[in-house]
DNA sequence: GTTCAGTATGAACGCTCGTTCATAGTCGCG
DNA sequence: CGCGACTATGAACGAGCGTTCATACTGAAC
C-alpha cells in the first residue's frame, strides 16, 4: 500500500475540484475533510500537505472564481465603445455565459463565503461591491446620456434597484437553467442582455 | 435552580424564532444544538420536548414561510381582476414586499432546504415549482392576449426564462436591500412591479 | 391534597469533526 | 548510489456534534 509522491503533482488541482463538487452539493459545512479526502482518493491528513486547512481551500475557490469574473467583465468592457446600451448588453450576456458556464464556482462563492474568516470575507464582499458598482456606472452614465430612462420609474435612486435586478437575473440564472433545455447557453445570454436593456429601458429596445 | 413548566408556552415559538435568527446567520449546518438552546435560555435537551430533531425545527421553519409565501400570492392575485399586466405588477410588487418583510425566512428558505430528508424537500421543491409556474402563466397568459410582447426577443421559450429573471429579481431583493437606504419597502415594492412589467415589455409601459 | 401531564435539567451516549504527527515510501538531482 | 525534498499514510488528538434519558420540578384539574 501507500502510492506516495506521485508525478507532477495535480493532486492541489484534484483537491480544487473536489471540493468544489461538494461544496456545492452539500454546503461548505456541510462537507467534511473525509469526504473531501475520499474524493480524491486521499487520506485525510494528506489534505493539510497541500491546504493550510478547509478555510484555505474555500478561499481558494472562491478567490479563484472572483477572479475568474473580475477576467471575463473587463475582457467585456474593452471589447466594447463607449455606447452604454452596448455596454450593459455585453455585461449582462457574458456575465450570463458565465454563470452558465461555472455553476458549481459561483454557487459556492455566493452561498458559501459567509463561512470565511473574517479578513478574506471582507475582501470578497469588497470585489462583490465594485462588481454591482460596475453595472451601475453603466446604467448611471446610460441614464445621463439618455439612452436609458429611470425617471419614470418615480423612485428614488432606481438605479440602484435596476442593477440589482440584473445583477440577480445574471447571478442565480443557474438556480434554474437546464443545459438539456430547449434554450442554449449562448441563446440565454443574449436572451438576458436584451432584457437588460429593458430594464433600463434602452430607447429603441 | 430549573424554572420549569413555563406560563401557556410560548417556548416552540421562541425555538423557531431562535432557529431562524441562527440558520439565517450561519446556516442550518452551522448552528448546533447547543447555540440553539442557548439563544431560548434553555439546556439542549429540552429543544427535544417541542421538536424532534434539528431537522424537524428546520422544516417548520421552511414551511411556515412557504404557507406565508402561498397566502401572499393567493391573496394578491384574488384582488386583481383578469388584466395580466395589473396581475404581473402585482405580484411582484406583493412579492417583493413580503421578501422584504421576512428576510431571515425566504433566506433560510431558499438556502438551507437543501438539508431537509429528501421527502420533506422534494415537497418543498414542489411548492417552489409551483409559484415559478404562478408567474410563468402569467407572462403566457399576457403574451396571447397581446398585453406582453416576448417573440421580437427571438429565443426559444422567452417566457420562462423572463419570468425568472423576474422571481429572481424579487427573491433575492433581501440580498441588498437597506431598510435604512433612501427607498422604502414599499417604494422599491412598486419599483418591481414597474421592472417586471419592463420585462415582460407591457404595452404603454 | 393528590395526581398527573408537561417541561426543564444535566449528565451522558456514541460518533464525527478538523487537525496533527511520527513514519515511510518515492523520485529527481548530485 | 545516495541524499533530500516531497508527499502519503494511519493512528491519534481534543473538541464538539445531535440526541437520549433518568430525574425533578411545576401548575392545573379533580
Amino acid at each position: 500500500m501507500a502510492v506516495n509522491a506521485r508525478s507532477p503533482s495535480d493532486t492541489p488541482e484534484r483537491i480544487h475540484e473536489a471540493g468544489l463538487e461538494l461544496f456545492n452539493e452539500r454546503g461548505y459545512t456541510g462537507t467534511t475533510v473525509r469526504e473531501l479526502a475520499d474524493a480524491c482518493g486521499l487520506t485525510p491528513g494528506a489534505i493539510y500537505n497541500h491546504y493550510a486547512s478547509k478555510e484555505a481551500l474555500l478561499f481558494a475557490i472562491v478567490d479563484r472564481v472572483h477572479d475568474e469574473a473580475d477576467a471575463v467583465l473587463s475582457a467585456t468592457l474593452r471589447g466594447c465603445d463607449g455606447d452604454p446600451a452596448v455596454q450593459l448588453e455585453a455585461l449582462a450576456a457574458a456575465f450570463t455565459a458565465f454563470h452558465i458556464a461555472r455553476p458549481r464556482e459561483t454557487r459556492v462563492a455566493n452561498r458559501d463565503y459567509i463561512y470565511l474568516p473574517a479578513g478574506e470575507r471582507d475582501s470578497v464582499v469588497r470585489r462583490r461591491r465594485r462588481v454591482r458598482g460596475l453595472f451601475a456606472d453603466v446604467l448611471r452614465e446610460g441614464e445621463q446620456r439618455g439612452c436609458f430612462a429611470f425617471g419614470e420609474l418615480g423612485s428614488e435612486d432606481a438605479v440602484q434597484a435596476a442593477s440589482m435586478a440584473i445583477l440577480n437575473m445574471v447571478v442565480f440564472v443557474a438556480e434554474w437553467f437546464d443545459p438539456r433545455g430547449p434554450r442554449s447557453a449562448a441563446d440565454t445570454a443574449a436572451l438576458h442582455g436584451r432584457l437588460a436593456l429593458r430594464i433600463a429601458r434602452a430607447s429603441g429596445c
